[in-house]
DNA sequence: CAGAGACATAAACTGGATTTATGAGCAGTG
DNA sequence: CACTGCTCATAAATCCAGTTTATGTCTCTG
């Protein structure tokens, strides 16, 4: 009788355990505006249904979030700290939003851009969420692919700007370099590579079978064109994804971008290995069909994109 | 009559147009499986409930996410961009999740950690999340404060284990540095320092006005000594979120941790100042009465913030 | 051609969140 | 000192979304 669940150890989801993003909002909205009504005011609701949502959340989590009082709320010490963890959650939501509204294709849309995937996956829907605070109107569509895909896009006139992660531009393109990416190795932290002192030789890297995306992607050409065309790979995956879990459950070196393990490195999930003798850097271009320079919202995204 | 919201531009929760947390767990289970039935059996629904349920996201965010077939069902372009960016509000919900099961204080307790609000906020809940990959059986406490509560808790060994992020290691306590941190210097991107192209020296930082934490926190006093105890405050204020908002809203440079500013840097609400002749870094350290070294879950824990 | 697996559809059920309506505590004001 | 305005709490009725149960369709396989 630890508590309530009777789940009996079974692990279930997490959604059970976490209160719903509506909730997490109200309690950002409540943290800031320092009362219940007025954060129900905000999100459309009434006072009452945010007093009770607030404090099932409470329930649920078995701690109390704010301190009530006939002049106003304030968080507690805990419900401050629960409310920058939910911050997080929500902020990860708004970037899902941002980029599931520019997925679905709308004949209105003020600006079309086609991505590769990795910049889809990681920076888009922060430049999305970035670009909608300043023009809050601009509607975007977004098409993701590989760098062929993007400069058919643009040079079709399905797109207005694009963004890709190869080593060079499609022809027909101008581009700009709005960012660096770096590739790096890792593995778990169970592998011997985690406990070495001295960094990987690329001699080494190069005779050592590695979790690699399949040939072909942005990934792997830099790989190969770093390595002299000499990476081995001991398993081939098709999604930056599969390569994670691959490296995670320890099944040996993977090679990745920076931008897709921040987590993983942060949580101890992945290792990072340092590789002496390789530079295993691309650059991130923003691109446009050779003469249109991007105008009105294509250029308002690009600004984003850079310093 | 754009498409069927009625809502006439007002920017409502974004609650309403993301799925919740149990669908998209539910995508990701798909993702992984391969299969409707499959993902529905092991989130311990039914078959049919997890059909509506990606109908019905399918429905919201108007994409098709999954290909159906009488033999399994893969995602499709856009289902697979769509369950990565799920796979981020998933993964800051767990660590959401790892934080709050903390929080509640359980008699049963088998390690009592006690850490400084910025590694309770930033860094514990991954480890926690670690923790209970390698252990799920170890049920954490947390409890947060300054350096001076964590020395407090130990001492008086309400805690086991401590996080503490000062310049120096509170006495009777034995320490080992797990991390390093910088603080950086932020402005909004439309910030006059955000045009510059060299960097600011440390003589003009010290006589700026900025947005700094109070006085007697871990950032301010790192800060303060490496200026000499000159720094200006234009605002003060008693949280890093509220230093962060400030800054974004343009009130004037401020100085963070790194580890609190990363969405913003890559989002571009913030712009990273270079400043010269200044290193603002100070340690991690994890910490313990003075003799007692770490063993069970706390050596446990400890071995999972290091290298 | 039968069996297994995977998804779709329809109808009834269930529970939790919301609204409406009302009460009560605390502060500032004339 | 009572009035006004803010705050939050409580109770009852309502409503909707997700779920289960039961069944049908399709495809590949042996």
């Amino acid at each position: 009788m630890s508590s309530d669940e009777t789940d009996g150890g079974r692990e279930g989801s997490i959604a059970h355990r976490v209160p719903d993003l509506g909730a997490l909002e109200l309690l950002l909205a409540v943290a800031r505006l320092g009362s219940l009504g007025g954060a129900a005011r905000e999100l459309g609701i009434t006072q009452p249904a945010a007093s009770s949502r607030i404090r099932s959340m409470e329930r649920q989590l078995g701690v109390a979030l704010v301190d009530r009082s006939p002049r106003g709320s304030r968080l507690t010490d805990a419900g401050a700290l629960v409310t920058d963890w939910a911050r997080r959650v929500v902020e990860a939501a708004a970037a899902f939003d941002a980029g599931a509204q520019a997925l679905r294709h709308r004949r209105d849309s003020r600006l079309r851009v086609a991505a590769s995937m990795t910049i889809a996956e990681y920076l888009l829907p922060g430049w999305l969420l970035a670009l909608r605070s300043q023009r809050p109107d601009t509607a975007v569509s977004l098409l993701a692919g590989n760098s062929t895909t993007v400069a058919e896009q643009l040079l079709s006139d399905e797109a207005d700007l694009g963004f890709v992660e190869g080593l060079s531009v499609p022809p027909g393109l101008d581009s700009t370099v709005i960012a660096h990416d770096h590739l790096i190795v890792v593995t778990a932290p169970t592998h011997p590579w985690a406990r070495r002192r001295r960094p990987v030789p690329a001699t080494e890297l190069a005779s050592t079978p590695l979790i690699l995306r399949e040939k072909g992607s942005g990934t792997r050409q830099v790989l190969d064109a770093a390595l002299g065309g000499l990476a081995r790979p001991l398993i081939e995956l098709s999604s930056t994804t599969a390569v994670k879990a691959s490296a995670v459950s320890g099944a040996g070196p993977a090679v990745l971008s920076e931008l897709a393990v921040g987590e993983e490195l942060s949580t101890r999930r992945l290792v990072r290995i340092p590789v002496e003798g390789l530079t295993l850097a691309r650059d991130l271009r923003a691109v446009w069909p050779t003469g249109h320079r991007p105008t009105g919202p294509a250029r308002e995204l690009l600004s984003l994109t850079r310093g």
